[in-house]
DNA sequence: TTCAGTACTGACATTTTTGTTAGTGGAGGT
DNA sequence: ACCTCCACTAACAAAAATGTCAGTACTGAA
């Protein structure tokens, strides 16, 4: 996260959407909203502060929109934007892919 | 690259191809085969090391197969499997959407 | 009155990834 | 004789990503 040039568009995608959480999290809110605590809940094993480390970040790059709702418990939603729509529909074939040969990545991956 | 079971096929996908330089790779090589030699020149920026330490994680995956050509100018030749060609079949749309909005993208990612 | 839940933030530590540099050994060019 | 290319490898260093833990201010429930 730190180019401003790609060489491809691969680059530039994962740039957007690379690393260990960020797939995960649009994965969720491509089902609907979530608040802070229902995402954290729905990607196990996510730290408080990754799951909005990793949200500020497309918040910025404008894949996800944050609402306020100014009440006493505070509530605060998280939802993908048109732009955040727009890349889950190209990744979902990825998603499926990887589905697909889950058995053999699990085997041939690291110990 | 350290976990055995996913959460999702997306999580899975990720796995083999996340990281700064595998697509890259896979994109090169998707054109057809190329040395190693050619593959360090076609992908700029890349150190020898990290050229081979992804070839050689992708070989582990099945994406990536490697032929030695026994002559006196050593030849080496790396090229996309079925299984690779398989990835990026589906990483192809990914891209597209990354060169679409890859001024967004630029615009927006970190300093 | 203590505890859980709400949505975070900050300091710090560790892990993972990536990069740098130097070196292998043989052959061909100048 | 010297340099380059070929495809690597090893030791080490730096940078980036991720994790851990504590704490905030408020409220309602036990």
């Amino acid at each position: 996260m730190k180019r401003k040039t790609f060489t491809c568009g691969l680059d530039a995608a994962i740039a957007v959407m690379g690393g260990k959480w960020k797939a995960l999290i649009l994965w969720e809110l491509s089902q609907g909203p979530l608040r802070f605590g229902e995402l954290k809940r729905s990607v196990p094993g996510i730290s408080e502060r990754m799951l909005i480390l990793q949200l500020r970040e497309m918040q910025t790059t404008g894949l996800v929109a944050r609402e306020v709702y100014h009440q006493v418990p505070p509530k605060v939603e998280y939802s993908l934007t048109d732009f955040g729509h727009s890349l889950i529909s190209v990744l979902i074939p990825l998603g499926k892919w990887g589905e697909e040969h889950m058995e053999h990545i699990e085997a041939t991956t690291s110990a």
